[in-house]
DNA sequence: ACGCAAGAGTGGTCTGACCACTTGACCAAG
DNA sequence: CTTGGTCAAGTGGTCAGACCACTCTTGCGT
């Protein structure tokens, strides 16, 4: 079996950006600091200006720096600035150890916002994607039990229905950043959350509940389901901050 | 009495990523397709190359293009790429129309989220950031009920340390981004929300409840607190969409 | 002490060239 | 017919150097 690890091609502009970016999720740059002159980074970096441009536009866009003409380029403090998409640089920290913190604030708020989107689903979920739901359930139980891949896309899709069919944009969005938030060591995430998606009971009850429309039973059928995923997460990176 | 707009110096980068960002969101430019090369872009927004690229980069970071070395540019699906940060431009068109159901979504999730921080807080919340929770309820019912600019401040503030004390990193990234979305349109928000941010006994009752420990409490009275600002929005943004 | 003009320093834009990668057409060997 | 290789065209990526637009500080003049 060859299990070759994918080659990583990184742009120059990519590398730049990583490095800064890196710099100010872990404080070595702190939050109102004045980055160096563009013309300076250039030399310092080894890259040419628009490279580096480049890289300082994204870090704008997600909210790490703030840009002035004319002015000098700031580091801004990304707790009040930046939005969800700097998650996945704070969960896996640049020195390969997971921050347990963020581990846990993902959890807490993926129960929250799924809890929320199975109750409103309960009195919006489209009829079609209903139907989708029950051959997704009725899927999962016929896979085997170690198909971890398959597991996780089923299950994914199972999640993909319920939040469309919550018709809240926002939560379909913040699923999208949590998702990616710990992309980076799916390996690990699809062994400890295999039990819970192999629950075909829970996954069933949940959708029954949408299916009467009783959105407290689903609430409460979500937040069942996702505490068993958080439960074993959460025994996993409670000590050991480096495991992979 | 003057009454000047303020003059908007946007640059051209900015100004490319505007058009193309809007065009996107709103279907203009579908999912899937591909963007002209870049070269051909350059012509058509009579911008330089590297303004042109400055735009597609931001545009990528913000999940709504692809960009391959070697291949085309491709529009991606915004639902399943993007974050929060594209929720300004989902909350406030183009046109100037205010897109309801985003509105809804926008103030469900605010529910969701204050009220788990606030149950989270309960157990979490560091002696000092209590402290001055409770002078800024103190300082809310000494402001003047028509203060509208302080109210918000007071308000934000309030929010600011519950969501801090909550522990919860994604909750606080999750707050900045859905502040920015109705950030355009605060004026009218600032309105809507006079009742909700004046409300001392329901500021109080939350914070009591944190200061108990009692999360169930602080969950109830939080949800209590937002759904007075829900239904002032929803009432107002339920029939005219142009509302301004 | 104050106001303001000038200069230095910063980010913003432009030009044109070349490098690196992807794609698809085409061809040769199996 | 399939497979693999070659090649050329088209795409994004990077580079160089110059100039424009804005901000900030300095120091002069009042």
């Amino acid at each position: 079996m060859p299990d070759f690890a994918q080659v990583r091609r990184t742009s120059v502009s990519a590398a730049v950006f990583d490095q800064i970016a890196a710099q100010i999720l872990d404080g070595r740059l702190a939050a109102g600091a004045t980055l160096p002159p563009e013309r300076v980074l250039t030399e310092e970096f080894g890259v040419n200006r628009q490279a580096l441009r480049e890289a300082l536009q994204r870090l704008d866009q997600l909210g790490l720096v703030e840009i002035r003409h004319g002015g000098a380029t700031r580091v801004r403090d990304y707790r009040r600035s930046a939005g969800l998409d700097v998650l996945p640089r704070l969960f896996l920290r640049q020195d390969g150890t997971i921050d347990v913190d963020i581990v846990r604030s993902v959890l807490e708020m993926r129960t929250a916002i799924g809890a929320d989107a199975a109750a409103l689903s309960a009195a919006r979920m489209p009829a079609p994607l209903l139907d989708e739901l029950h051959e997704l359930v009725a899927g999962l139980a016929a896979v085997d039990g170690d198909d971890v891949a398959r597991l996780a896309s089923i299950d994914g899709h199972f999640w993909d229905l319920v939040v469309d069919g919550s018709g809240n944009v926002c939560y379909r969005l913040s699923l999208n950043a949590l998702r990616r938030a710990y992309q980076s060591v799916e390996p690990i995430v699809d062994r400890l959350m295999l039990d819970e998606r192999r629950d075909v009971a829970g996954h069933g009850a949940m959708i029954s509940a949408i299916a009467a429309g009783d959105a407290a039973a689903a609430r409460d059928a979500a937040f069942q389901l996702l505490s068993q995923g958080n439960a074993a997460m959460l025994r996993h990176f409670h000590d050991p901050e480096e495991n992979l």
